[in-house]
DNA sequence: GGTCATGGCGTTATCTTATTACATCGCCGG
DNA sequence: CCGGCGATGTAATAAGATAACGCCATGACC
């Protein structure tokens, strides 16, 4: 339902896909779950989810800072958007991607959340995955150590299918 | 062998195991790895690595500035520290953990390097592990994919079995 | 021995990312 | 109405990382 080869285009991506639906799916779906939690998703948090939705790139928090402040037309402070970006992760609506220091958002809130992804170097896509056999792989060798995991963070660089297809 | 429970205590590790015997283990195969490979491993590059090694925990570049500027009597640039982690990342003698902005010795120089860690959200300890069930588990989904991995980066963040033992 | 190229290091400035401290606003329950 | 709490605004600063430039030691080569 989030892919669709023809369309007329999202604003950003590069993909030939309906990027505009998968915004709205995911404030849709945002809205839900946060009317569900009781959580508020509020105006400001919305906008900054959106931004953050603008393409399937992780996203520095300086550069949604920037693209806010021109969309409010006046200068916002950093920290307005570190507490949204940090509401919206700690709802699992957003993944942080540690090794960009990016944020992206969450392709399936709501869901269990191993936060894996895989990272392009040459094009800056991140796809997020949810591979049981890696979660399971973790869990096992966790258990042996005796260590009780609370956050795994999986984050594999590399090229993907499109890259490497341009760049034989 | 690098462990022992009894002994002279190393300088900055809670663990009872002898530490100064971590280090300069460290330092012995770093030199002999540098040497085969026709590196230069020089004085302040080995000062570096030694200071990373001070503890099991990774080590922010700052942190360790401040050890070297100590050290050596005088202040000393940011870039100067970057410049040797940098060198000592390459050549696999030390890891980056991403979710920390952090660096730590790495177990195993020269071997294979999947770059896995268990942290500790509560020591601050991190243990390299390398289970090739994970290894093969990205490398499969990866497949799938048809994404070609480069660096696969795998941070665990939890709590360890002694961290586990004390708040019960 | 001279000289030249290379790589390592020093200096300074600057950039990006993130947080701390404190004030204000607005909504909701009592 | 008012107290309290969560959300936002403002200002300053910490922490992490890199860019631009140049000097100096080392070692190859003549």
């Amino acid at each position: 339902m989030t892919t669709d080869p023809h369309s007329t285009a999202g604003p950003a991506s590069g993909h030939g896909h309906d990027h505009a639906h998968c915004i709205a799916d995911a404030l849709m779906r945002a809205d839900a779950l946060c009317a569900e939690r009781g959580a508020r998703l509020t105006a400001l948090r919305r906008q900054v989810l959106e931004l953050v939705w603008n393409s399937h790139k992780p996203r520095g928090a300086y550069a949604i800072l920037e693209d806010l402040s021109q969309r409010e037309g006046k200068a916002t402070a950093p920290l307005t958007v570190y507490r949204a970006l940090e509401f919206l992760v700690e709802h699992g609506l957003v993944h942080r991607i540690e090794s960009l220091n990016a944020y992206i958002g969450c392709a399936a809130p709501g869901a269990v959340h191993s936060g894996q992804f895989l990272v392009c170097e040459t094009c800056g896509n991140a796809v997020e995955i949810d591979d049981p056999r890696i979660r399971a792989a973790i869990g096992t060798i966790a258990a042996e150590h005796g260590f009780q995991v609370s956050r795994p963070t999986v984050e594999v660089r590399g090229t993907c299918t499109d890259c490497q297809e341009k760049t034989p």
